[in-house]
DNA sequence: CTGGGGTCCT
DNA sequence: AGGACCC
């Protein structure tokens, strides 16, 4: 990392509580514009030109910015969208699938320009990627006395990747903005915190003309030291465009640029604060209950509550704002992480990349929801589409050359799939409509109540159809979990329904991981001698280091006090590690409960605490059983 | 009659 | 299991 100017300098602080902005780290923020808009226009070029909304139910989600140039937006109510646009075009978007789809490939996209892999998705639409180390290796190829002429390495390994800009400058726009005076004046060019800024600024214009040309989607970007900042000086310049926070940032009176920019927001407007805790800084502030419609009465005017106004309040800091926002229930350390989102310091880290989610979950909203066979009915449909996203987005699938067992000469490409992750859990949602009040009307409430189980083991077969397991699911976990969560026979009236995959557990430890690696030794070689053996990625060089798998999970069988046993055959080792609770629960007819063990000669072998797979005859311990049973689903 | 998703914390 | 936050 390149030496910084940082000795980071102290914001000015209350009572001894020092604040930190970290400015070591260049990020940008990407903000796909209008995106659910932009991938119907992208299917349908022509739509490009019209007022385009996407409807789910009775809302506008999103619409592009002809409709909004036409008084359409975000969230509003089909009918009134109609009202005001009568020629607008109106698509159905409550099939998540094409704009989860193009969220993906945008995302690869984009991930596949950074070196450290510190690309974060938030939704859909945002992506976050910490560009530090691309940013830094090319403040030190550059030369100093020659700005104007630079050239931008996008390869470490490829120096004649990338392009030429000129660094002496910020590429788009720029907070505050640069008028033509000042323009001209001298600026600190050897200030390392504004030229590095200057160089994400240009690989931001870079990615973003890169996500035009190749993929067709505009976006808005942000450019800055941490999250936070990033993003909201983004919105600076709405859509297609980006924005670069400039230095200074620090300063002993609040007269930096952080400072004047982040106090001039609603305080709501600020990731991170929420709707309830803005209600609680805004009555603090206000001192009374702030209005629930945040039309905010403020000195008899309608005013905001803005950062400033908070900030700067009378003994704010973060002990006062631990004390009003703290309580049971929040999070510990609210006033501090408060306390530094008001003055624009966020230490939070751009997340790794990840390619699978934790959860998977299918919902739909219902104007009326009230018969079991009703419910069973759309439990089958949400249970068709939870498989197919597992499907889609749990399995790898590669083409792999296998030969086949017939002729051996034959050489045929084969799509053997994989599980990358297994959900362990799977939970059952509904939202109950409120009660009717003795007046007639409603209250209304989002809140939901949840059950979860044991995801059972065969919605990994990959022999059976997804419709037959759908069924299956239904029938025997839903419909159970359903009756948990509504012990009531009847008399219910439900708004939403959801099914979740959660707990999701990586198949391989690694990228390119153990499990993968043993189930394809299996599959070329069918050794069994050699399923024993695992990699163990060590140390930083990725060099791998034949471990004999065996003592591992030996060593695992010890701590329960088992007698040494014939292997199994292959637990993947990676998932033996999972522990004690993956365990196989009786409603799964397993072949192995405990009463399946046998009986016959070997039965002095198994203790109370192991258990044999009537598939394959292995013998292993109950913490291992679903792994098993789930490596026997997909072989 | 505010959608259909997600993440993390307690 | 629920709540708060994000889009």
């Amino acid at each position: 990392m390149l030496p910084c100017n940082t000795t980071p300098m102290d914001i000015p602080r209350r009572r001894g509580q020092r604040l930190k902005r970290q400015l070591d780290s260049i990020i940008i923020h990407f903000d796909y514009d209008a995106f659910y808009a932009s991938v119907i226009e992208a299917e349908t070029p022509s739509l490009r030109a019209r007022p385009l909304a996407v409807q789910q139910k009775q809302i506008v989600v999103t619409c592009n910015y002809e409709a909004r140039r036409r008084g359409l937006y975000k969230l509003q109510l089909i009918t009134e969208a109609k009202k005001t646009c009568p020629d607008v075009v109106i698509v159905l978007g409550e099939d998540l699938t094409r704009f989860r789809n193009a969220s993906k490939e945008l995302y690869a996209f984009l991930r596949s320009f950074s070196w450290n892999s510190r690309c974060e998705r938030l939704g859909f639409d945002e992506v976050w990627m910490d560009v530090t180390d691309i940013v830094d290796y090319n403040v030190r190829l550059l030369n100093q006395n020659d700005l104007a002429n630079t050239f931008f390495c996008l390869s470490k390994t490829d120096p004649t990747e990338g392009f030429a800009f000129d660094a002496s400058g910020v590429a788009g726009h720029t907070y505050p903005e640069v008028t033509s005076t000042e323009a001209d004046a001298p600026r600190d060019l050897w200030d390392p915190l504004r030229l590095r800024l200057h160089l994400g600024s240009h690989l931001a214009q870079h990615l973003r003309q890169k996500l035009v040309s190749k993929k067709g989607y505009t976006c808005t970007v942000g450019v800055s030291t941490n999250k936070l900042l990033c993003k909201l000086v983004g919105n600076v310049h709405k859509p297609s465009d980006q924005t670069t926070l400039l230095p200074p940032y620090t300063s002993e009176d609040g007269c930096d640029n952080v400072t004047s920019f982040i106090d001039e927001h609603e305080v709501g407007k600020i990731p991170g604060i929420g709707f309830k805790l803005a209600q609680k800084l805004r009555a603090h502030v206000l001192q009374q209950p702030a209005d629930f419609d945040s039309g905010l009465v403020y000195g008899g005017t309608n005013e905001k509550v803005l950062v400033r106004d908070i900030r700067t309040f009378s003994d704010m800091g973060p002990e006062t704002l631990e004390r009003i926002l703290g309580g049971p229930g929040t999070p510990h350390g609210i006033g501090a992480k408060v306390w530094g989102l008001l003055n624009g310091c966020d230490d939070t880290e751009v997340g790794q990349a990840r390619d699978v989610p934790t959860q998977i979950s299918i919902e739909d909203s219902y104007v009326r929801l009230v018969a079991l066979e009703e419910v069973t009915k759309e439990l089958l449909v949400l249970s068709r589409s939870l498989l197919r996203r597992m499907h889609a987005d749990l399995l790898d699938d590669d083409e792999d050359l296998q030969v086949s067992p017939n002729d051996g000469a034959n050489i045929a490409a084969i799509s053997e799939k994989r599980w990358l992750a297994f959900p362990k859990t799977i939970r059952l949602s509904t939202r109950p409509r409120p009660p009717q009040n003795p007046d007639g009307s409603r209250n209304r409430s989002f809140a939901r109540i949840s059950r979860s189980a044991p995801m059972p083991n065969f919605v990994f077969s990959l022999k059976d159809g997804i419709e037959v397991l759908a069924e299956r699911l239904v029938k025997e976990t839903l419909v159970p979990l359903f009756r948990k969560l509504h012990p009531e026979k009847s008399g219910w009236n439900l708004s939403l329904v959801n099914v979740a995959a959660t707990g999701m557990v990586d198949a391989a430890s690694e990228k390119g991981g153990v499990g993968r690696d043993i189930g394809k030794m299996l599959k070329r070689q069918g050794d069994v001698l050699k399923q024993w053996k695992v990699y163990d990625t060590g140390g930083q060089d990725q060099t791998k280091e034949e471990v004999d798998v065996s003592m591992q999970v030996q060593d695992v069988w010890d701590e329960k006090n088992l007698e040494p046993s014939p292997p199994p055959p292959p637990i993947r080792p990676s998932e033996s590690r999972i522990g004690s609770e993956d365990i196989p629960t009786p409603s799964q007819e397993l072949s192995f409960l405990p009463e399946d063990r046998w009986e016959s000669e070997d039965e002095d072998m198994l203790d109370d605490d192991s258990y044999r797979c009537e598939e394959c005859g292995g013998v292993m311990p109950i913490f291992a059983m679903g792994a098993h049973a789930r490596w026997h689903a997909q072989n």
